[in-house]
DNA sequence: CTTGACTCTGGACCATGGTCCAGGGTGCAT
DNA sequence: ATGCACCCTGGACCATGGTCCAGAGTCAAG
């Protein structure tokens, strides 16, 4: 079992060293072993948990999110995890669609402006000044 | 021209008292005029402005972005407008596409969980612990 | 004249996910 | 034994978009 201080488990994560101590004061993760001068010692374990939390936000879960994972991952509780992902996935889905709708309004104000000419010519200067036709 | 005192140009606006201080701070709304004793006093064109605001935000602009907005919409910009939009539509649709790819890796994780049994059989736990398949 | 609602100021505080800093100790190579 | 890279701590700071607070003044109604 290979040992780590913290900027080489830092950097075999692709993070920053005080990102691995702000994980572990947010108590993502455990408070770390130490060497006897004080230093942190790292096994490979908090790494698999480091890629763990990075796959984890790369589905988009938020820090918090991920501490509940963890707590489920280890518990080994498949239900709770497909539950868990199931949120996730409601949420995913209500940010695209509000998404959708911004992008669907700016279109739709872009595709009757000229690009040049009067202030009055331009849907989406009217739009923003008048809230009539904002909402 | 109607004269409104902060409360009344915030509840006429659907924002607090608050953020109406907030927008003037950061420069979104010009130091308001004050009666006599120092209280700040609004016209109409004070609530288009915040309508303004608000509309934008709608649209998801940032408060910074909208400072711009304003600039532009002051000098009647049209073309400026057009091209804020474009930049604003470009930046919907990365985000649109980065909850896609979140979604989809999602999706497919949760397609291959049995939702009981084996922590092992589950795809989500085993993707999130394994620095390989989660990439 | 008092009460209650409203307003003023400057500054602190919230969540999110870090990042950076000073002032000091440690580990290793030359 | 000296230099350099690394590590430690506590706390401040960043952006974003506000929200809340205390302590004080103001306004209008009864």
């Amino acid at each position: 079992m290979t040992q780590f201080a913290i900027g080489q488990l830092a950097s075999a994560a692709g993070v920053g060293i005080d990102t691995v101590r702000y994980y572990e004061r947010s108590g993502l993760l455990k408070p770390a072993k130490r060497t006897a001068s004080g230093y942190r010692k790292y096994g490979d374990s908090e790494l698999d948990r480091l890629n763990f939390i990075r796959g984890a936000q790369h589905l988009g879960f938020s820090l918090n999110e991920i501490a509940e994972l963890l707590a489920i991952s280890s518990r080994g509780d498949v239900k709770a995890m497909y539950e868990a992902a199931k949120l996730r996935l409601a949420d995913i889905d209500h940010r695209i669609s509000e998404l959708q709708r911004m992008r669907a309004a700016l279109v739709n104000l872009m595709s009757g402006c000229p690009q040049e000419g009067m202030p009055g010519d331009c849907p989406i200067l009217r739009a923003l000044l008048n809230k009539e036709s904002s909402q």
